[in-house]
DNA sequence: ATTATCTATAGATCTATAGATAATGC
DNA sequence: ATTATCTATAGATCTATAGATAATGC
């Protein structure tokens, strides 16, 4: 149809977006192609005109969702706020609501049953957010975090938050959340 | 056939150890029953004599991996010995492993997605285990620590193996261990 | 004229069921 | 005689491809 230049970048990102939400949402193996397409309003057909396999995007997805977060997580870290990102992160609302959520606290188990190059991506794409929480850490501690000391204080945001959304008794829920803050907290001090 | 009177349990043990490592490997979604059933050198038919469900079989397998992952735990944790349990579930052959691992590792933010009866089963069955962490880590603060408190800690545990398995680089994977168990330590103090 | 979209389909796999077969305690 | 197992199959869905259709810049 020679659409406007801009049409074809247009869809692929409608796609991503799509598969972005019912990834998180559904798990990347319980969501076939056509219910993204669906999600998208187009049909199986085209899929492969955007991308070469669903590994190809999944791989995209994943690189997409994570700078999307680290966007935000950027945001909040700035000036040393760590309290107020694991208040953010280990919120009811960020519980309730995974297809808009954290990529990682969502995906991570699966990622690493990926192949190689899937996993690739998200080790370097998750670089540059550990990153910032090192250097937050590291201003609260007054001295060096590493981007590994990093990892385990988002391992303890994500694990907990996956913790609340696995345990289906609200206050109990709840309680782990705000439990996880305060470990968050001490954990970096 | 009137079989011996143990032979149904058996065979019913045998497709629920088959699951437990197909599902902790590869994912619930990734692993048909034919799979499974071929794993516990029977054919897809016999399935049904001995589960409802799909579903039934997930919330059986996950029962059972983590009352048997209870067993270790409360062995390594008696005597409050936290590191030492830190220190395992933080190795390198446990995130090599995750087929025999730890369940809530591989499984729980699929779990968060089952149905409501399967969340409880996992929320109800990880109890014993949470509350074996709350009482090492009270006698190690000297102050009573809440099943919530351990969720943190566990979560801690469960959120960094995951990324160590998702990090394709070994020295970047093995740091993060490393840093996990600091943290699983500093938290518990 | 070009190309993103559509419908249709291949071939594999999924969960679940039906009915035949075979194994063994009475 | 009982019942766990098998083979075979239904009907839905999965990833991927082929070829027709339609939209629009030149």
């Amino acid at each position: 149809m020679r659409y406007a230049p801009e049409h074809n970048e247009v869809t692929r990102d409608r796609i991503l977006d799509a598969a972005g939400r019912l990834f998180q949402e559904h798990g990347i193996d319980a969501m076939g192609l056509a219910k993204v397409m669906a999600e998208a309003d187009l049909t199986v057909g085209t899929f492969y005109t955007h991308f070469k396999s669903k590994e190809a995007l999944v791989r995209e997805v994943m690189v997409r969702s994570i700078q999307a977060r680290h966007e935000a997580f950027t945001r909040a870290l700035r000036d040393g706020h760590l309290e107020g990102v694991a208040r953010t992160y280990l919120s009811p609302s960020h519980r309730d609501a995974p297809a808009t959520g954290c990529p990682a606290a969502a995906l991570t188990s699966e990622v690493a049953r990926r192949p190689r190059t899937t996993r690739q991506a998200f080790a370097a794409n998750m670089e540059p957010t550990l990153d910032a929480f090192a250097e937050c850490i590291s201003k609260r501690r007054g001295k060096k975090a590493s981007r590994a000391d990093a990892s385990a204080v988002f391992g303890l945001l994500a694990g907990t938050l996956q913790l609340a959304r696995a345990t289906p008794n609200r206050e109990e829920s709840d309680a782990i959340l705000e439990a996880g803050v305060r470990a968050a907290l001490l954990l970096a001090k």
